[in-house]
DNA sequence: GGAAACCCTGCAGTGGCTTGAGAGTCAAGC
DNA sequence: GCTTGACTCTCAAGCCACTGCAGGGTTTCC
């Protein structure tokens, strides 16, 4: 299981990228990004890590598991990197955090709503000229929906920056 | 308001994105992607709409307020296009929708409760270096979170596919 | 010594737009 | 007729956080 147990804790991507359930792909995205260090190379160009590269690199994955952004991640770390200062930064980014997700639950919920609205409007084997969810669709549309009147000609389903984002739909296909 | 009385109900692209609350460039790329059919041009090469156009962008942009991707609409499209099917399909694709949303939103919950519990373990004006945040952040990271170490090296965040996605801090830059 | 497994760089693709460049068209006012 | 400004056109690139592939080099194992 431990290769390198002679080298001491060197490891090459792919044990790091096993070590943190990351790809190594992203792993060499994250570095180009600037959220990973360079690191030392081999004689052969490969790259080397040690355990201080698993624990900045497991920290990221967490924050992302936690749905944060790269650029959300990348002021958490130079606040970890950051020599003494107080954690209030920490606090507001993390306090901003959890209004995005709690505002993204409130929406979807509403959505939702909406849906099943809209799905009861529909008596399965009907013809497909009377299906009440089409004539819902039609009918909603025809006189604006509510939620996207409200404002204005500005994106109203998505924000500028994507951001507590996608997960479902990965299993079918 | 109305500038082509005299033409009866044909309209330029901006008179369309006024009536729909979209921009003339979602328009064209909706045409480009296939939602919307090919117009008649004017002699200066201008796209010309009549009003069967505004009901079927209002009815895609109606479907896009309930977060269903541009391939789910295509289907419903077809489905409004088809001439005598039954309209089981439009239910199933309804229905997983449906399921989409709701898995998202058991997502988001568990997220925000995890971000919550995180938030908790930091009083303002400590020492960075004793950050309960940042150290909460450690820690998990150093056994790895539950969530992610429970369904492999795939993708545990985000599916293959976004599809219920972002929409939250859009106001703040 | 040869195959399989690993590593490298660089680039293209994902979704659903948005933004921008650079050019043409049209109506109104002078 | 000329200018101004609002509108339109096409084409291309950018956003985010990756993922996948091509085409090569290296290491490891039998």
């Amino acid at each position: 299981m431990c290769k390198y147990r002679d080298s001491g804790v060197m490891m090459k991507i792919g044990e790091l990228a096993h070590a943190t359930q990351t790809q190594a792909e992203t792993i060499r995205y994250y570095e180009r990004e600037g959220l990973l260090p360079s690191t030392a190379r081999t004689s052969s160009n490969y790259r080397m890590y040690e355990t201080s590269h698993v624990q900045r690199l497991s920290f990221i994955r967490h924050c992302r598991s936690l749905d944060m952004t790269l650029a959300e991640i990348r002021i958490l770390l130079q606040f970890k990197d950051a020599p003494s200062e107080n954690c209030a930064g920490v606090n507001d980014l993390l306090d901003a955090h959890i209004g995005h997700v709690a505002a993204r639950i409130r929406e979807l919920r509403a959505l939702e709503r909406e849906l099943k609205r809209l799905r009861e409007q529909c008596v399965s084997g009907n013809a497909l000229a009377a299906c009440g969810i089409l004539q819902g669709l039609d009918l909603a549309s025809r006189h604006q929906s509510p939620r996207s009147a409200a404002h204005g000609h500005a994106s109203h389903i998505h924000g500028a920056h994507p951001h507590v984002r996608a997960s479902a739909k990965s299993a079918k296909t």
